[in-house]
DNA sequence: TTGCACCTACCTACTGATAGAGAGACTGAT
DNA sequence: ATCAGTCTCTCTATCAGTAGGTAGGTGCAA
């Protein structure tokens, strides 16, 4: 992995489980075991750090659910995996998914990070509206009425419950949370 | 208003819409109109804003909490009372409820300021579990099956859509993404 | 010999925090 | 009534540390 790679994996790191604001370029180089001034010449600007993390984080969000659209062919297999995902990027309790991170520190991003920001969560939502419409249709997930506002639901629910479970450090609570939606999904 | 407050009032306002690791002594001073070392005189660390801030945002909540109970008989209106409570939390998508905002944030917080974060939460599930229960039983909110991961989910349902509503700068996220439970409980 | 990756050294602005003093209001003793 | 003592609140001035960011140079590979 090259040192511009391992400048994104720790400051995904560090802004999934601190947040945006409470890393620094110094936190970031000690990590990477090269200088402050180092970091500079891969991104400028620490905006250009983020915004350059939320749309790899983007892309690899949109890639994660192709995988799970390819290897389930059940709609509510394919939801089963989506929580599996958000379950997965808790890393127990230690840290959120990024989308989770940068909403709740959005007044210090630039416009092109909360554009990104805004680009996954609707994509995400439109991934999920699909496979619940499908889940409606052939019955693998119960109780679909709407798919347009239950996807939101959905996500918020994934969203809320890994705050729930990063407040408490542990898992736990982000299984009893998504238990219900779980269930629907036989 | 004594300044005392005054500083608690601000600084939840920057908190809930910034951060905590994002506002400063010297943004407060600003905003109030004293000097920063005059911060220091009413709470020596920043920690210690951060605990009565999360203490006294604690003892508010479950007082609304209270209140609720008080003015609504019914489970399903109960629980409507409650998603309106982080609706207006929300000021149209400028703030979050400050337990979202310290959860994504808690590794800049002191062990007493999460421990107060914890029990707002257990206490916030606790009377959410109980309405549901009553709300299963007289038939006011439909659907229940086993109320403590219901609440659970409803919790994380809540913060959640405050979340998504907060990136967008915008209420509508958060009314879509409750409208489901909303709809359950009449 | 140009360009990339990284370095040392440094900058300004700001962080949370402290020391010490002045103003005003309350206290009890005279 | 008045005075000294004390308490609270706020101030100025300052601290060491850190923030993000810059200037300019070194070494190396194509």
């Amino acid at each position: 992995m090259d040192t511009r790679e391992q400048i994104l994996a720790q400051a995904e790191h560090l802004a999934r489980s601190r947040g945006y604001d409470a890393f620094s370029y110094a936190d970031l180089a000690e990590r990477v075991g090269i200088r402050k001034a180092s970091i500079h010449h891969h991104f400028a600007k620490k905006a250009d750090l983020g915004q350059e993390l939320m749309a790899r984080y983007r892309e690899r969000f949109l890639e994660a659910l192709a995988d799970v659209a390819k290897r389930k062919a059940k709609a509510g297999d394919r939801l089963a995996a989506y929580l599996d995902l958000y379950r997965a990027a808790l890393s127990d309790g230690q840290t959120l998914c990024l989308c989770v991170a940068f909403s709740a520190g959005r007044d210090s991003l630039t416009e092109p990070t909360l554009v990104a920001l805004d680009r996954c969560h609707r994509e995400s939502l439109a991934w999920l509206e699909t496979t619940l419409a499908r889940g409606g249709e052939d019955g693998s997930i119960a109780g679909i009425v709407d798919p347009a506002p239950e996807a939101k639901a959905a996500l918020a629910l994934a969203e809320g419950a890994q705050l729930m479970a990063r407040a408490a450090a542990s898992l736990e609570p982000f299984d009893q949370a998504v238990s219900a939606l779980r269930q629907r999904a036989g």
